[in-house]
DNA sequence: AATCAGTTTAATCATTTGATTAAATAAAAT
DNA sequence: ATTTTATTTAATCAAATGATTAAACTGATT
């Protein structure tokens, strides 16, 4: 019975209750999670975790706060930059795919706070970069017509649709289909693959390249 | 101010616990949600709810399974017929938007269940009807060479993430995109005829009919 | 060594919350 | 009309939970 907690080597108590709180929050969820989970997951006493972080809602706070601002950071990198658009699309479906792969609950922790508190993504996410780039990149295509025009929210949409909610579907997907843990994850990396093939096959009124 | 109570015309007092239990628990999930505010919703005393259901477990064990048969059998009724492919598709976008517009919290409720307790999936959900006429039709149009070889399993991701998923990233799309809500709809609608196209498109190797 | 600021702990508090009880009320059966 | 059964209510319980307190401990400074 491997309680797994989080090490005590070379890390003060300040960092231990994030991680751990990190850990938690993100596996129950805000309403879940008990201050004395994280207590026992970090090694220390609650009062220890209020001496630091003076409340749960201060604590949840910094946790969904550095998860959604590093959404968007990667995000932000992959797009405001001038790679040819088909390798945008590659690069953000095998950085995503291996990540969620490592964290499979942070995409429900990051989407079921922005849909119960709405304001906290306005609040805590950060604005400044946007995907200005890529709706130029699209628009210029679309004018040289070479891709077929489409709205880049659309775009956004497709493919990160087509990344993250087949983690989601996890459960769902192995209860309706008869289908193994191993096959299940070999169709994920198959993914990597045919998301880019079908985004761009669509897109594209002629061949890339 | 309208609460918006459940309306009591008419309907016995079980009834509008379940109606109540229904609303709160899709709205706020499972562990925020206090029976208090069941039975507020409802109009009625906490015993009430006791008397009839036993425990907020018992009572979340009804709601949560005739969400998951409810989402089982409409998939199982559109894919478990004779429809030609590319139909079938339209139909699962245009009534699965159509849905979830009208209950936007339901897929956050389904899929924060399945991943936080997966059992619960295999215990409520009825696993008579599968996939298997689905899975038929892509083998014989496959061996046909009429369309790509593809594993159900990616048709069905595919199709279930790019009609569903555009709704749980709401919040996320409209900070990281400068987009009225008004668009954000138009969008919406525009999917029912886009992505049907996208997967059929990517998926024959002629054009169909 | 004595002092002091920073940290950690055990004990406790006040509130919330799921659940129960016993009494009141309504409805149905005799 | 009286008895019996089902439903609803107000009051209360015990456990859980976020937070605080006061004391103990630690390590650096004088």
């Amino acid at each position: 019975m491997d309680k797994n907690l989080i090490p005590d080597k070379e890390m003060s108590t300040e960092e231990r209750i994030k991680l751990a709180a990190t850990k938690v929050f993100v596996q129950k969820g805000y309403a879940a999670t008990k201050t004395r989970d994280i207590a026992e997951e970090a090694g220390i006493n609650i009062a220890s975790l209020h001496y630091y972080y003076r409340s749960k809602d201060k604590l949840f706070e910094l946790v969904i706060g550095e998860a959604l601002r590093n959404f968007s950071k990667v995000m932000d990198s992959i797009f405001n930059n001038d790679l040819p658009l088909h390798e945008k699309v590659r690069v953000f479906v095998e950085r995503y795919t291996d990540f969620i792969k490592e964290n499979p609950m942070v995409p429900l922790f990051i989407i079921a706070e922005s849909q119960h508190n709405p304001e906290t993504v306005d609040k805590l996410m950060a604005h400044e970069q946007t995907l200005d780039k890529l709706e130029v990149q699209l628009k210029e295509l679309a004018g040289q017509g070479i891709i077929r025009k489409m709205h880049h929210a659309h775009f956004i949409m497709n493919m990160v649709s087509l990344t993250i909610f087949p983690f989601l579907m996890k459960p769902l997907l192995l209860h309706k289909i008869e289908l193994s843990l191993d096959e299940y994850y070999v169709l994920l990396e198959d993914r990597k693959k045919m998301i880019p093939e079908m985004i761009i096959n669509y897109l594209y009124l002629k061949k890339p390249d």
